[in-house]
DNA sequence: TATAGTGTACTAGTTAACTAATACAGTTGG
DNA sequence: CCAACTGTATTAGTTAACTAGTACACTATA
């Protein structure tokens, strides 16, 4: 896995895995990959999955059972919040600078459909 | 300045500054700060703050002149170039996440446009 | 019931970011 | 000329993130 490195890597496994939760490619009540595989898979150390982990755990996305693996929460809901936080999070991003380069917010919408049609131009 | 401790100070000291030159608060010519004021508006250190100036300095966007002060830069083009940029890359960042999350172009264009009317509301 | 695979905890050491303090070199205005 | 302001360089110390290695508790299965 490339890692960007201005953000702490924890940071980007747990998006990693926000990502493949929230895109269904791991659905509710699956297990995840062992802590240590988890490390080979996204070149790093165990501790540092741990501690991704360990915040997914305390937001309760991530049930961990010990001796048997590490699994993705049955609540459906909660991951719904998950997405949208996460789709928030992003927006909130993008409208905040642009807002900041005294962007309107006409522009700023009229700016990013010209991106997507330029990078996309391929999706339905 | 609020810091948002997950990013490097020196970049989140670049954005304050890079958005100052975009949005013209700072315009071609005119002199910053001293390191010394900057290092107090921003609070953080002088080190810091000259951390986050080299590279815009390598960049060439600002021009240091020993004994008088840092200068932007009057290559109007090279602000443009800038600007361009850094829409570019934040639009670049939420396309990424949301396509990874599987949604299609047409959703991310209808979400976001959502997004935005609703934390506007108040601008043309 | 062993053995292999789990999560979890702990210690130790490295590195990058940051702070602090000092010093030096160039410019400007009184 | 000199005092006060600039940018710049250097050294030293702190902290958080990360790696590495080890150990332990628990579970499943052969």
């Amino acid at each position: 896995m490339k890692f960007d490195d201005k953000i702490p890597i924890y940071l980007q496994i747990q998006n990693y895995l926000d990502r493949q939760i929230i895109s269904g490619e791991l659905a509710p009540g699956d297990r995840l990959p062992s802590v240590r595989q988890l490390a080979v898979d996204v070149t790093a150390n165990v501790n540092t999955v741990q501690r991704a982990l360990s915040e997914m755990i305390d937001e309760k996305i991530i049930v961990p059972q010990r001796g048997r693996g590490n699994f993705v929460t049955v609540d459906v809901d909660l991951i719904a919040q998950l997405r949208l936080k996460l789709v928030d999070e992003q927006f909130a991003l993008v409208y905040d600078q642009l807002r900041a380069l005294n962007f309107s917010d006409s522009e700023i919408i009229d700016k990013f459909v010209e991106y997507v049609k330029d990078r996309g131009a391929l999706n339905e």
